[in-house]
DNA sequence: GCATCTGTCTACCATATGGTAGAGAGACTC
DNA sequence: GAGTCTCTCTACCATATGGTAGACAGATGC
């Protein structure tokens, strides 16, 4: 059972939106194998055990949004504002390509503990730079003087929960159209410099 | 099968906090029964499905969360920095003494459409009314301009964000004892103080 | 040409799930 | 004291679920 195979993308895609959506509990392997049209024993021969699609899962999702991070981090100058604004302009973007992804990250404190770890630690490089670099603009004066690990959990809460939460926007009356999701991004990096200037 | 009693009562909490923290699908009315230590048969007689028991836990939640905040906004002066803070503490205080509550909200975006709609019709006085407050304050210049709507969203998001998700705290470093807890709802105020304020 | 390997399938299976039918114990009514 | 009402239970059931066993077709290697 090696490594590539256009089947095997295509469940991946396929649990990555439904798992993310729905939660992983919630979503059956019958229901995966349906919607890529495929007999759920095909799933099995790729992924042994659900399990192990779980894990696959979440291995390429972190890969993913860590790598669209990590590019919009390499293409800004030098004001941490502006690289902020780059980096959450990069996880929305994501976020409207594909709405699993950031609801697959929330699914973490659902996991098993085991699960969680192993998350936990392909997220730590990302999360020490980030803390460490807002420690530093911090002391700089450059950002408002704060804990920066909480500020980092804070700018997490806000993006992640405003990306996957259409039910929490729909209640203000905002509408899932090309002109309000570009509305609710000008407002969100708004509310972030405002959050974050010194 | 009438209004009260202390088993559909003992019933309702437990499944107000399996809901909650693992997601109503994921949630067995066997796994609660099995809680509340009775039979799932006695689940049945005071909940006729599955789906009921759903509405009736949203329902008291919606209530529950409701009222704490009506409570904090009487109880403030006239400062729209203030009598925000006093909403946010009633909520944090609430997510810490019931962790599920929030998460329950944060289920909506999973739930039927009907149940999503009963819940928006529930919740709507209330973001209506906070919704509004926010305008006004901000003509008045008390408060960042912004588009209210999007400001109501976006607090909601990072405190329920924050309020549910353990794990991304953890990644930080995070502790859940009570100092820790302390200075995240300090951080949280000073964030939110500085994201709003004019 | 034959064997092996790869990928997909059909046929099952044990268990768990939401839900039905109805029995039985105790309190309340008359 | 008979009947009814309230509440909880045991016994089932149809379906769905994660997973096993193994057949079958096509490519590959010799």
């Amino acid at each position: 059972m090696p490594g590539k195979s256009p089947t095997r993308q295509r469940i991946l895609d396929a649990a990555t939106d439904q798992f993310g959506l729905r939660g992983v509990e919630a979503v059956s392997l019958d229901a995966i194998a349906a919607e890529v049209g495929v007999a759920k024993q095909t799933l099995l021969y790729w992924f042994p055990s659900k399990d192990d699609l779980v894990q696959a899962v979440l291995e390429a999702a972190v890969l993913e949004l860590s790598l669209g991070v990590e590019a919009a981090i390499r293409a800004t100058g030098d004001d941490p504002l502006d690289r902020i604004e780059a980096v959450v302009k990069a996880v929305f973007r994501q976020a409207v390509r594909r709405p699993a992804l950031l609801g697959l990250v929330r699914e973490l404190s659902r996991l098993t503990p085991a699960s969680s770890d192993r998350l936990h630690l392909a997220f730590e490089p990302l999360v020490a730079r980030a803390v460490g670099y807002l420690g530093r603009e911090m002391e700089a004066g450059r950002l408002r003087a704060a804990d920066p690990r909480m500020i980092a959990a804070l700018c997490y809460a806000t993006v992640t929960g405003i990306a996957t939460e259409p039910e929490a926007l729909r209640s203000v009356g905002w509408r899932a159209d090309a002109a309000d999701l570009r509305r609710l991004r000008t407002e969100l990096l708004a509310f972030l410099r405002a959050a974050l200037r010194p």
